[in-house]
DNA sequence: CTAATATTGTTCAACCATTCACATTTAGAC
DNA sequence: GTCTAAATGTGAATGGTTGAACAATATTAG
């Protein structure tokens, strides 16, 4: 995985929070909070007022001396610095219990990406409706996805299938990847990957639960 | 959150690594690798060598020089360390698409942790049965978390709930929540917290997907 | 209009994390 | 046995991130 954008020498550590900025000034917004400040955004992330100024301050000047922050204003910069004021169509691979509650989610269109397809490799799931879509099968992957230029994908197969669909789906032309499969991806420079495993948190936290 | 177990010093980044070289390890296991170096665990994980010696340095010396590391001892240390060699009884709060797919997981018992209950406070939801559990009421969750002595639970509840679900849990006496809701939790200093949330690395990506 | 308060954006120092480099040890070849 | 190649563990050097402090500016109250 790449770690800077290239020509941006913005630190990844400071993207990485900015989509918990963001998620942040929504619920600031259904409670229709009109202002906040660094110090009250830091205070319920749990982050230093002084690195939320110092973050946001790489893209340039969003607050007002003396007031603060229009929450309004700020998240829609952010939505707009992480390209996230669009629709990304999003293909899943791999529909199994999670595939499923992925495919269901609502979650994804308020915040920047749509569930545009589905694919599996068992012929069993393959024609299962899900939502408004269709599973379709893992050989016409490459070509649906060329088609619809679907550029993120989520892989929820087994850690055995995982390396393969990740190639397949570079080869179609995916640059984001979104792994939920305990295994690490071999990618290109460019193709960009996240992981989610769970038993990794859980595991972290073991650590420090000492009787 | 706490960032350090008291009296123990080393750094919490360092913990959060333990738990990819274990994955690491394990898989090295599966293909009956029975010595790797920290060159060859780095390649595979994306991390420098040297990173890799100085982490395992903060707990012991594990390795020979010339030779390397014995898989399965660095295997079972790093499990001694995170606590993760025996099983952690886990609850699940929500039983929704994702609660379900997280219930039925069979990745869990292999690396330390085991589902032992289930509960949702939707009374339709109530004595369905999911593998050989049966989901319970939000009622009686105290009480049954306390009679198991969980520690361990997972989140899976809609945002608006989840605070009030953490602060029940932790009334109960759990100490470490994998929280799934795209919201922060407050809890009390001791107890640990972390979070999943797929959009936020989505987003964290499309920041470079520049044309 | 002035004073008091709040808050930004930025500089700088302190801190933390990563990498380098090497003495040391081990295994294996000859 | 001796030599070579491989690899560890660690102290020192480097690089990056965070937090404290402050000048500048806006708002509010009197
Ligand atoms: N269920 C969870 O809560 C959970 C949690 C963490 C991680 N995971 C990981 O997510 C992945 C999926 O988990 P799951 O519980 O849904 O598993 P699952 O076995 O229910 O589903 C996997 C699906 O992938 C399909 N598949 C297999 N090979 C494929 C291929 N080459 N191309 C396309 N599809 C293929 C299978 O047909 C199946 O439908 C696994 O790697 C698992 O380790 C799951
Ligand atoms: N499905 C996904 O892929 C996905 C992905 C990311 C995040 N999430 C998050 O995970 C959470 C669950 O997602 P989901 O898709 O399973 O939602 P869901 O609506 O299918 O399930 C939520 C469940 O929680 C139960 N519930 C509500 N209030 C409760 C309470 N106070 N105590 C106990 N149970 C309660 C509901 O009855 C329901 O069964 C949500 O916060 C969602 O944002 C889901």
């Amino acid at each position: 995985m790449v770690n800077e954008g290239p020509g941006s020498g913005i630190p990844d550590i400071v993207i990485g929070r900015l989509p918990i900025y963001l998620r942040a000034l929504n619920r600031m917004l259904q409670e229709d909070k009109e202002y906040t400040s660094s110090h009250d955004l830091g205070q319920r992330l749990g982050i230093s007022s002084a690195q939320i100024r110092k973050d946001l301050s790489h893209f340039g000047e969003f607050g007002k001396q003396g007031t603060g922050y229009n929450v309004s204003y700020l998240y829609e910069q952010i939505r707009h610095i992480l390209q996230v004021d669009r629709q990304w169509p999003m293909a899943v691979v791999g529909v199994g219990d999670l595939g499923r509650a992925i495919a269901n989610y609502r979650g994804f269109v308020p915040r920047g990406f749509r569930v545009v397809s589905l694919f599996d490799a068992d012929p069993a799931k393959v024609g299962d409706r899900i939502g408004d879509l269709t599973v379709l099968s893992f050989e016409v992957m490459t070509t649906e996805i060329k088609r619809q230029g679907v550029q993120v994908a989520m892989v929820a197969v087994p850690a055995e299938a995982a390396q393969q669909v990740a190639d397949q789906l570079v080869e179609a032309g995916v640059r984001a990847i979104l792994n939920y499969a305990p295994i690490m991806l071999a990618v290109p420079e460019d193709v960009h990957v996240q992981y989610i495993d769970p038993v990794i948190h859980l595991q972290r936290m073991t650590y420090y639960l000492k009787p």
